[in-house]
DNA sequence: GATATAATTTATAGTAATTCTAAATTGTGG
DNA sequence: CCACAATTTAGAATTACTATAAATTATATC
């Protein structure tokens, strides 16, 4: 069995400080799989944390995003959503209610779990860097 | 072989007015495969048709896709861009130069095309009505 | 443990993509 | 060709996000 490390834990192990909004930040995520976006955490966040200001939200998503503690999702309205699970897997989004369905996947069929869903499209996107700039960041 | 219908005639087809604009940007869209957002494609439209307007981009690109005859990608950084090619298929985004690249894809392999690239992540999202809200739009 | 210093946080202002509004224009069925 | 609803248009408004710069804080070193 694999030794769960402490949300401070995996903070110093990815070399960066360990500061009060990112340990607040982190575990909020690492509790709610909601896929919540900056402002919803901020919102959730502020009542308990009143210092705690939307701009560090931003910038400390932004830096658990870069070490990959935490992956973004954008939705197909633009929005960033984030989520503690960093492992590979698929995304429903709901037109009508804008909830976020995690699946394992492949490009063809949906999961029982959406079953009743009704998928009106399908979009893969990796990201990186192409061919033609890889060559200026290895 | 398929007769290739006219963008007038796919406009007709799919029960909606053809105007100017729609002619315009749809066939726009058909002959640049760039993937243009909908201020790129107003501004390499407007000096040759100075009475269009932004908002009428934002207008016809929305419903040339509620219309599926045009594919919506939101890329990474959370801007939309428009493919008059509709088929499923994985698109690539360069986090240095922002280009997109269209790849036929399995969700754990990048094609040959892509040979080079460093991928740094990816997503794969569906859209549509969840189980619970399908209900309600059937 | 105190301290220096660089990283981080914070409030606020700024930006840019997108949406809204309401008046003017245009496409199409009769 | 007329009526009328759909669409276009310009510009204002909104909103997610970014930039700025001063205040604060984490950590390395003494």
């Amino acid at each position: 069995m694999s030794i769960e490390l402490s949300a401070t834990d995996r903070l110093r192990e990815a070399g960066i400080r360990v500061t009060v909004p990112r340990l607040l930040i982190f575990q909020y995520l690492i509790d709610n799989r909601t896929h919540p976006t900056c402002d919803r955490i901020y919102n959730d966040l502020k009542d308990s944390n009143p210092s705690l200001s939307l701009a560090t939200v931003y910038n400390v998503t932004e830096k658990l995003a870069e070490e990959k503690l935490v992956a973004v999702i954008v939705s197909p309205d633009g929005e960033r959503h984030y989520d503690s699970i960093t492992d590979f897997h698929g995304h429903f989004y709901c037109d009508q209610c804008s909830s976020i369905y995690d699946f394992k996947c492949r490009p063809d069929k949906m999961p029982e779990c959406l079953k009743g869903a009704v998928v009106k499209s399908v979009s893969y996107i990796a990201r990186g860097y192409c061919p033609e700039c890889a060559g200026n960041h290895i």
